[in-house]
RNA sequence: GCCGGAGUGGCGGAAUCGGCAGACGCAGCGGACUUAAACUCCGUAGCCCGCAAGGGCGUCCGGGUUCGAAUCCCGGCUCCGGCACCA
């Protein structure tokens, strides 16, 4: 071997720039990575990440989300799956038309060159994706079938048209929310102040599936996003109660006004009634003396978010219409108010408010001076007792007291006979809402799949007929320097003819939401091609539910609830066989901007991949961002560090191109660590490698890719303290070495295939890729150990520690415990009152008064 | 505001069935190699006191439970994600 100071510049150097691209086209030409959907010889396994939209801020974050994912493809199938890890892009939506708007040019070029670059940058990230199953939804061949799918869901009425409200501008037509700018409600792009106005809209029936989509059971998520999504559907039971309008001079009452609550019981307390301000009924009941006033706040509220309507900690505010209700068990005479804390989407957006019991109802009593009327009370409360915050009963707690004043009887008794005496009076029924709305889909947009109906003058609402799909988008668009939907102006696109009567009709011109497409782009990914429906049946049946997907969290809600809802109607319709799409899931975090804020090319923090890819290798970036941190945590970037995970790199081309280099600059290099025999560090080299694949197999396989790769930097430092040494090149080393390029090969797949191949090349074995080899197996002989430490504690306190045989009883770790002359030296002559060998002798406290 | 998550050295983070706080790495400091620098390697390293041995303090803040708390409980603060037309 050669001498040390020349083994430095003679030995070659770790080049990323020369191994990646050259594997990279190795393993396309060999097709290494696109999968035989048809082989039934492995088990399958289905590892889905969510496809991305290709919007021009190309970035680090992209590769945050796809490179573990890819480690997983490759360990899975080192463990012997067929995998399928398929890539596609989320091609529609509005940033394309944005840019359409502000640039010229059509939304089409602007997409497709964004994908062209991103394709690039996936495929220099070597990942193992299968692109010929690659999916575009901007594709005709895609979006048919959103087509075709809303018109199944037409048929099984799930889906419908109905009034709802959207932001609206005047010279820009329709707002998406971060269009909205500021207090002032202003329109981004002209800044006139943003308007509501009520459309003819559609909408997917999901609250159908309200109480299947809380069914959770046989999934494997992560708790907090089941949690979200329960609380988001937000099931409550209780019951809708009929209040009457009373007669007054004005008007003769008698219309009844009804109610949702999920406290019938407390229905004594009821002393005011309170409608969203947009109920039905407000206009007809409101007094003449109190109309201007009642206006304007209508005015005002719809002018508000949900968000702001419903913060708890803003003064409640709100306006009484001048007209009285009775209260249906007391008979009283209560007034009527109208208040944003109300909201006309949930329940049926009217109240009867109980301040004695409901925080909001007691604030907004307080601040009008109506009466707060006590019904529970925790036990030993007097009826009267003087209330700082409504009383928000817990049903084992409480005992029921007040109001006999007008039937007794009823009064004493909880909410269920209340609600049975009012329904056999027919004024109420027991009633379960929810706060999930259903899904509305249609957007006042051109860059999104046409919902294909038409309407006809006498025909009413015509389905395109599945025969002229896909309704495609028109190749030429003119936004004339507007936000307003185009297709608007598009005769072309407007004028049809029905497909019924054949005369003259209109096209609908609102697209679907992005969120439809990517409600089953998985099930396309199966076989992109199929041209006899969305699905190939047997493929679905035999694929999905997908085994694995990964994703932000912040689609916690949106598109992971959007997905399980589809897969239930899709199944409905008799689609697929299967009623929930993902058996497991992984929320991994988010990568912010170095200031903290999400990375966009506006806020001038977005961090390019292909820099560091030019600098350090498509290996290190992908092992540094998978060593930042946990992966399910995100955080700001910051490529502080990036030279440690490069370092390792070239450790590990050391340790198998050099072992029996010597490093110059370490006066110890060469010789075994002193009192160490040949044979103990042989030992110890076994040891270690095989307690590392132990280890991080376990990382691998719950996603802590960050502790995965510290325990491999252990494993290469150990090796490498042992380099030039009398063991280097032992069977020993060189079955770590073995060990250490297989555990790393998930991971960094362009080094270790590389080592792999050299390695072979030297034994003058035949190539045979190393993410074609099977994951090794754990030695249990070799992890043993012979001996452990035992930390000390005095009163709870760390104070020394001993080494005691590994099958050393209790009484012989005691004994040993209190032979230690530190310990003695503590104790100071007096004896323990109490010694705790905690965790089968995991650690020793010693307890002295 | 509501729902969910997170706060640990100068920095990213490790340790969560209640049992050695700070693995691994970055930056720092000391050294080797080099004519020199870069690269590379070895060592050191929570903070405070101390020459040292050693001691005290320490996981966002305030309480509590326990032999023992980063971890469990109660109250609070800050930051991140979502809140239905960004995707």
């Amino acid at each position: 071997m050669t001498e040390t100071a020349d083994s430095r510049t003679r030995v070659e150097r770790y080049d990323p720039t020369a191994i990646e691209p050259r594997w990279q086209s190795r393993w396309a030409e060999l097709e290494l990575y696109e999968t035989d959907l048809a082989d039934e010889s492995r088990p399958k396994y289905y590892l889905l990440t969510m496809y991305p939209y290709p919007s021009g801020d190309l970035h680090i974050g992209h590769w945050y989300i796809k490179t573990p994912t890819d480690a997983l493809a490759r360990f899975r199938r080192m463990h012997g799956y067929n995998v399928f890890f398929p890539i596609g892009f989320d091609a529609f939506g509005l940033p394309a038309e944005n840019a359409a708007i502000k640039n010229g040019g059509h939304p089409f070029t602007w997409t497709m060159q964004n994908i062209e670059n991103m394709r690039r940058q996936l495929r220099s990230m070597g990942a193992t994706f299968a692109w010929k199953a690659e999916v575009v939804t901007a594709d005709p061949e895609y979006y048919k079938w959103n087509q075709w799918l809303f018109l199944r869901f037409l048929e099984a009425g799930l889906a419908y048209r109905a009034m709802s409200a959207v932001d609206w501008c005047p010279n820009d037509g329709t707002l998406a929310r971060e269009q909205v700018e500021g207090t002032e409600r202003r329109c981004w792009r002209c800044g006139a102040p943003v308007e509501k106005r009520d459309l003819e809209q559609w909408f997917l029936r999901t609250t159908r599936y309200a109480d299947e989509l809380l069914d959770f059971s046989g999934l494997d998520w992560p708790e907090p996003i089941k949690i979200m999504q329960t609380n988001w559907i937000g099931r409550s039971e209780g019951a809708e109660i009929d209040f009457e309008v009373a007669p007054d001079g004005f008007q003769s009452g008698g219309e009844r006004i009804r109610v949702f609550t999920t406290r019938p019981d407390t229905l004594f307390g009821a002393t005011f009634m309170v409608l969203a301000p947009e109920h039905p009924l407000v206009a007809r009941l409101t007094h003449p003396d109190r109309r201007a006033e009642v206006d304007l706040y209508v005015e005002q509220a719809r002018r508000q978010t949900e968000i702001e309507r419903l913060s708890t900690d803003r003064a409640k505010t709100g306006v009484a219409l001048g007209a009285m209700a009775i209260n249906p068990v007391s008979g009283e005479r209560i007034p009527i108010y109208i208040a944003d804390y109300v909201l006309s989407g949930y329940g049926t957006g009217a109240i009867m408010a109980v301040p004695a019991h409901d925080q909001r109802d007691f604030e907004f009593a307080k601040k009008f001076g109506l009466e707060i009327r006590r019904v529970v009370a925790a036990p030993g409360t007097a009826a009267d007792a003087p209330m700082d915050d409504a009383y928000v009963a817990h049903a084992a707690d409480e005992r029921l007291v007040n109001s006999d004043r007008f039937d007794g009887t009823l009064a004493d008794e909880g909410g269920k006979a209340i609600v049975d005496w009012l329904a056999e009076r027919g004024r109420a029924e027991p009633k379960v809402t929810y706060r999930l709305r259903d899904w509305l889909i249609s957007r006042q947009r051109y860059w999104g799949t046409p919902i294909p109906v038409i309407y006809c003058e006498r025909d009413g609402i015509v389905p395109v007929p599945d025969d002229q799909l896909p309704v495609r988008l028109p190749e030429t668009v003119d936004y004339a320097g507007s936000g307003d939907n185009p297709l608007n102006h598009d005769q072309a696109f407007l004028r049809v003819d029905c497909p019924r009567c054949g005369q003259p009709a209109r096209r609908e011109t609102d697209t679907m939401d992005t969120f439809m497409d990517s409600s089953w782009y998985w099930y396309r990914y199966l076989s992109p091609n199929h041209s006899d429906g969305p699905v190939d049946r047997a493929l679905t049946d035999r694929w999905t539910p997908v085994d694995q997907y990964t994703g932000g969290a912040e689609h916690a809600v949106m598109h992971l609830l959007y997905s399980r809802f589809f897969t239930k109607a899709m199944a409905d319709c008799g689609l697929i066989g299967q009623r929930e799409p993902f058996r497991r899931l992984f929320n991994q975090g988010q990568i912010l901007g170095a200031d903290g804020e999400r990375m966009s090319k506006s806020r001038g923090n977005v961090q390019d991949p292909d820099e560091l890819v030019q600098r350090y290798g498509a290996d290190t970036v992908r092992l540094f961002l998978m060593f930042m941190g946990p992966w399910d945590q995100g955080g700001p970037w910051s490529p502080t560090g990036i030279g440690g995970v490069h370092r390792f790199l070239n450790r590990v081309w050391t340790l198998v191109i050099d072992a029996h280099g010597r490093e110059p600059g370490d006066p110890d290099a060469g010789s075994l660590p002193p009192g160490e025999s040949g044979a103990d560090a042989r030992v110890a080299i076994r040891s270690a490698a095989h307690r590392t694949l132990r280890d991080v197999s376990v990382d691998y396989e719950a996603f802590r890719f960050n502790t995965m790769i510290a325990k491999l930097m252990e494993l290469a430092n150990t090796l490498f303290r042992y380099r030039g040494s009398e063991v280097a090149g032992s069977t020993e080393w060189d079955e770590a070495i073995r060990l250490l390029l297989l555990m790393l090969a998930p991971a960094a797949p362009h080094i270790t295939e590389e080592l792999w191949s050299r390695r072979l090349a030297e034994a003058n074995e035949p190539w045979a890729s190393i993410h074609t080899q099977t994951w090794p197996e754990v030695d249990p002989s070799a992890v043993v150990e012979s001996t452990r430490e035992i930390p000390i504690q005095v009163n709870g306190k760390l104070r020394d520690k001993v080494t005691v045989p590994a099958d050393a009883s209790q009484a012989d770790i005691e004994a040993a415990v209190l032979g230690r002359d530190r310990i003695q030296a503590i104790l100071d002559g007096r004896a323990p009152d109490r010694i705790i060998v905690a965790g089968g002798g995991k650690l020793v406290n010693l307890v002295v008064r």
